[in-house]
DNA sequence: ATGGTTGCTTAGCAA
């Protein structure tokens, strides 16, 4: 089966492209990110129409989450189920044929020593607190999403650009890690260990075009699923053309 | 030349 992962930024601006990419790709799981809409305005026709279930976590102008299945989502869950009061509508997951998949959006940050830089920490220490929670090792699981963060240098077209930013500062890639190190394999990666392939080129300063991008899209499997996980791929074509989202999606083809 | 964008909502914020 093949799951994917997303960032549309606005599902709206992002539908005619969305409805394109299923039809071709034909994910048996998609994971959204920044859908930007209330639920109510997900362009729910369209979606089933291409032979979709979905279930969302939606919010206006900002955030937003969503899982595209083509057999029936169980168990919905939405957000991270602890006592922080948090508006922001980052996570949801759901179990798809004996999966648990998770869609994630975790906060940019904007710049390091922000409050929103130190809401991102802390978004990432309760999302491991969340997989704690939660999740099981022996239960299949996928958590994707956008992470905001590269893992390191391979994840960098221009890594000394990037070091002092919010999305590869070493205060960022540690706090990725504290998530991974609950028992999350990056797919990914352990299929390209050569890394350079990217998921986010900024729409500012020609960065697609100056090969200026950064992997901060992941597919992260635990071990009951990992030695399923075939292959790994990033749809750098999708950044390209006309009115692209500035994210590739991320796809990864799992043994059933 | 030292910036270059996009999306939501409607001037400013977020990314």
């Amino acid at each position: 089966m093949k799951v994917a992962t997303w960032n549309v930024n606005s599902i709206r601006a992002r539908e005619e492209r969305l409805i394109a990419w299923l039809a071709r790709h034909q994910p048996d799981v998609l994971c959204l990110q920044e859908l930007k809409v209330r639920d109510d305005q997900l362009p729910q026709a369209a979606i089933e129409a291409a032979g979709y279930h979905v279930a969302a976590f939606g919010q206006p102008t900002y955030n937003g989450v969503a899982i595209l299945s083509k057999t029936p989502l169980a168990d919905v869950r939405r957000g991270l189920d602890d006592d922080v009061d948090d508006p922001a509508a980052r996570l949801i997951s759901a179990r798809v044929d004996g999966l648990r998949v998770v869609s994630a959006y975790v906060p940019n940050g904007q710049v390091m020593g922000s409050e929103k830089a130190e809401y991102k920490i802390e978004w990432l220490r309760r999302l491991r607190s969340y997989l704690e929670r939660t999740a099981s090792a022996t239960e299949p699981l996928v958590v994707c999403g956008d992470f905001n963060v590269a893992r390191d240098d391979l994840d960098v077209a221009f890594p000394e650009r990037w070091r002092a930013s919010v999305l590869f500062h070493e205060d960022m890639r540690a706090a990725l890690d504290r998530v991974m190190a609950w028992g999350l394999d990056d797919v990914f990666r352990a299929h390209h260990p050569e890394g350079r392939v990217y998921s986010w080129w900024d729409y500012r300063q020609l960065s697609f075009p100056k090969g200026d991008g950064l992997r901060i899209d992941y597919v992260f499997a635990n071990a009951a699923l990992a030695d399923r996980c075939t292959s790994s791929a990033i749809d750098r074509d999708e950044r390209k053309g006309k009115q692209p989202s500035d994210h590739a999606p991320v796809v990864v083809e799992v043994e059933r």
